[in-house]
This record gives structure tokens, sequence and C-alpha cells, in this order.
RNA sequence: GUCCCCAUCGUCUAGCCAGGUCCAGGACUCCACCCUUUCAAGGUGGCAACACGGGUUCGAAUCCCGUUGGGGACACCA
């Protein structure tokens, strides 16, 4: 009997959720159900100033939006103030922490002077420590210290799931802080108590973690607590190939949310920025990627968020997910396309005729509305060549009282009695196929138009023929 | 600056660990054609890469060293 596998996302609540935390959460995520294992979700909040319960809400929306399913939490950091100091009394019992009294001025006047001979300045306790009466004596006297961790001499190797062995030498690392002088625990000390007090086995984050390790793993030892297995992720980058920002495009799930993408797309497109199946699959199901998922095949080098190729996969699960699932994700965007109460029914047929086409689920409403206008504005330029073409009002016109009698109201018959009139003006289809198109969308290009037409309906099909030779005649 | 990580088409990547089957495969983008009296979707084809220099080897995209380039981290922030 193998333990269960537990991992955990820990998110910071300072501010959206970024692609780049949405891709650990989705690794975390995959990991986790692969192995029948639980994943934990934990706010890291300890940094009060920056975080607020309504961040906190955002990142748990845009989880559970994204489909990310957390089996545990969310824990808040914050509420576990008590056992992370409790945790260093322990520590500085077991002589593994100190009390050190230098003030901030101090500390960075001993920066300087490493600095100064090209050194990197790292806290080490001093070849003569304090005595504890004179520990003693500074803290009754109220001198305001912080206590540190007696971080061991030594070199710390990582066996990393994702990079495999790194060594860090042992004055990469130096006696890092674990209390604030207000008390406070720092993120170090709390993650890794956090991380044995839930049981976490597996580590998986970005790759701005990796220094941070061999702190935590001498903190693991110092506890006598298991060490989970540690995996750090690449980072994603931006067109300039450099951290993501907002400065080149949209950083956050909640704006490609806003965009229209699709949750399943954004999981699939992220799931895949930085591991694949081995084979040549990129549609994948939230369950196929799981199947597939495998912590070896994720790279290590750091990946280009291609917002092109999201566009593109959108527009996949667009045109093939189930026809109910596309309408679900769409009711927000009806309103701002002017389609808040507009028919169901009548949106589903239209939405399946036209999802073939649109890159986002904005564009889809969008291509949708004419269906639902009062009317709709035809642009000169477009219409130009419609403009031109003498004699073509009067023959939409006759186009419109022939479909305003034919039965059934059916693309074939549609089709039929267009081709007919065609023939008898001696003019290719085509020569009313556009301007039919141009009349009842505004569009040059969509689905077929016998489609279109049906899909209007009779009465909408035949009073915007009218209103498109009116137009017409107008113009000329 | 110091420490750590990384390096295949413009981008995401397969191949690298177990060297030959790779004059390097797939996908996005772009182009052409097919389908379609439109536009998508779909299909077919095309353009496009092993960063550089040394080794090791009969043979290197694959192993080793170096260079260059990119990224990350160096707090009483997380």
């Amino acid at each position: 009997m193998t333990e269960t596998m537990r991992v955990r996302f820990a998110p910071s609540p300072t501010g959206f959720l970024h692609v780049g935390g949405a891709r650990t959460a989705i690794y975390n995520d995959l990991l986790a159900r692969g192995a029948d294992g639980v994943f934990i979700l934990r706010i890291e909040d300890t940094d009060r100033e920056r975080s607020d319960e309504a961040m906190t809400r955002q990142i748990r929306e845009a989880l559970a939006w994204l489909g990310v399913e957390w089996n545990e939490g969310p824990h808040l950091q914050s509420e576990r103030l008590a056992r992370h100091r409790e945790r260093v009394e322990e520590l500085a019992a077991a002589g593994h922490a100190y009390r050190a009294f230098e003030t901030p001025e101090e500390l960075e006047a001993l920066r300087r002077a490493a600095e100064a001979e090209g050194e990197k300045f790292r806290y080490r306790e001093s070849a003569s420590p304090l005595s504890s009466e004179e520990v003693e004596r500074r803290r009754s006297s109220g001198a305001p210290y912080v206590v540190r961790f007696r971080m061991p001499v030594e070199s710390v190797a990582i066996d990393d799931m994702v990079r495999g062995l790194v060594d860090y030498p042992p004055d990469a690392m130096d006696d890092f802080v674990l209390l604030r002088s207000d008390g406070s625990p720092t993120y170090h000390l709390s993650v890794v108590v956090d991380d044995i007090d839930m049981g976490v086995t597996h580590v998986l984050r970005g790759e701005d973690h990796l220094p941070n390790t061999p702190k935590h793993i001498g903190l693991f030892r110092a506890f006598a607590a298991a060490e989970p297995r540690f995996g750090h992720l690449p980072l994603i980058l931006g067109p300039d190939r450099k951290r993501l920002s907002k400065r080149t495009g949209a950083t956050s799930v909640e704006e490609f949310r806003a965009q229209g993408i699709l949750p399943q797309a954004l999981y699939n497109f992220l799931a895949l920025l930085g591991w694949n199946p081995g084979d040549e699959r990129e549609v994948m199901t939230r369950a196929e990627l799981i199947e597939a998922f495998t912590a070896e095949r994720l790279n290590d080098s750091p990946a280009v968020f291609d917002a092109e190729k999201l566009s593109w996969m959108n527009a996949q699960y667009l045109s093939s997910l189930p026809l109910e699932e596309v309408l679900h994700h769409l009711e927000p965007f009806l309103e701002p396309a002017g389609l808040a109460g507009v028919d169901r029914e009548r949106l589903a047929v239209a939405v399946d005729l036209h999802r073939s086409r649109p890159r986002t689920l904005v564009e889809l409403a969008e291509s949708v509305a004419p269906y639902f206008a009062d009317g709709i504005e035809w642009n000169r330029e477009t219409c130009a060549r419609f403009l031109a073409e003498e004699g073509l009002a009067d023959d939409l016109e006759e186009l419109a009282r022939r479909y305003a009698t034919v039965e059934p109201f059916a693309k074939e018959p549609l089709e039929e009695l267009l081709r007919a009139q065609a023939e008898e003006l001696g003019q290719k289809a085509g020569y009313l196929i556009h301007p039919l198109r141009m009349a009842l969308t505004g569009v040059k290009a969509g689905p077929p138009v016998f489609d279109v037409v049906e899909v209007a309906g009779r009465e909408l099909a035949t009073s915007r023929l009218a209103a498109f030779a009116a137009w017409l005649r107008a113009g000329v």
C-alpha cells in the first residue's frame, strides 16, 4: 500500500489568477487526478497588506471556471499564525533557530560592504555567537530581533521531478529569517510548516521557487519531517521572451474568459505549454490529459505564450463541443451583443449554423446577432458592387415576393426558387445569392445562404430583402 | 556581480536519457490547391529549425567541454 499522493496549489492572493499560476494548478490537477490523489488549495495570504478576501474569491472562481478541482481547502495561511510560531519555538528549543538583533540598517550596511568586495552577502551566525546571557539582556532591554534559521553549512542536492539533480553549494544559502521582528512568520517557514501539516507529498511549482528549495529542505530536515518530491516548472514568457506581463497582452485567466475563450480551450492550451503526450494529439479533453499525463514529460525550458494558437484551440472547441455547452458559455456574451432576451431555441439553431467560424464567444455572439436585430446597417464600401448593379433592387424585390409565399420555408425550395429566378433573368445564381446574404446579415461571408434564409425565417427574410432593395435604390 | 536553470522551424513542440532508421516529424501562423457560386470547417501540398566553437566516436540534434544568448533567484515579499 503506497501512500496517497497529496499535492497543493498555493497562490498568493495579490491579484487575478495569472496564466502561469493557472498552468501550475493544471499540472497539479493532472498529477493528482492521475494518481487518485488529493489536491489541496491553500491561499498564501501572510502578506496582509496585499491580500484581501475579494482576491481570494477571485482565485477560487477562476480555478472552478477552468475546471481545476480541489479536494481540500481553501486553507488560509493567515489563520495558522499560532501554529507557525509554535513550530519556531520547537526549532529554537532544538537548537535550529536563534535570535538576531541586527537592525535593517545594519544589514543594509553589511550588504553594501560585501558588495564592495564583489561578494554576495549571506547572513550567517557570527563566528562568536552571542552568549545566552547577552541575548537575554538585549531582549529584556526591548531591542527588536528576528528569529533566524540555523541553516546547515553544507551543499544541498534536489532531485527535481522536471530537472533531475540540482546542486546548491553551501554558500548559496544563509540563515534566513523565520520570524520577523513583529513576530509574524515568513513565507519560507509558513510553507514548510503547512506542507508538513497537510501531508503534502509532491510540490510542483514555478521555477522562481527553485532557489528557495534548499532552504525549505533545510527546514524539513530540522523538523525531521519527510521531504516531499519537488518539481519546478519553467516560466511562461511573453512574445518579447521576457516574463509574461500585461504590457504584451492578456495575462490573467479572467481576461481570457472575458475575451470569449472557453475554459476547456484554455485548460488544454495551458496543459500543452510545457508538456505533451508524446504522440501527436493536441486537442485533448481533461480526461484524456489526465490519462496521458506524466511528470517525466514536463519540459524544462521556458515557453512563449502564443495567443494565436490559443485562438485556434478555442475555435476547435467552439465548433466541436456539444452545442449545449457552447450555449451555456455563450450566455454572458449575449447581452453585450444585444441578445439578452432572445428566444433560446432559435438562438441554438443560429449558433449551430455559425459556430465553426468565429474564434471567440464574442465573435460568435456578434455573428448571430443579425437574426434577432430589428434592422441592420449596410456598409457602402462593401456593398459597392451591389450599388453599381442596375436593376438589382427590382430583382431582389421580386425574390422577396416569391419568398413571401414559398412553401415550405425551407432551404431546398428556397434554393430552387432563387435558381429559377436567376435563370429567368439570364443570370448566374451568384447574382442573387451574394446580395441576398448581404441583405440578411450585413456581411459578405458566412454560412451557406439558404441555411441563413431558413433560420432567418420568412418574415425577417422578406422584410430585410425589401429594406435592402430600398437602401440600394436610395444609394443610386 | 554571484548562484541556479535553459538552448530543435517566427511560436508550441517530437526526437536527446539507452549516438546510426533524422539531408529532423507534428501543430499554430502564412501561401497554394481540393471541397464550396461566399466565408469558415475539413482534406492535400509548400515555406521554415538542430545557437556557435571545440572535442569523443567509424558515425552526434543526441555524449563531454567552452562560448554566446535567454530566463530565474539573490529581502524582516510571496
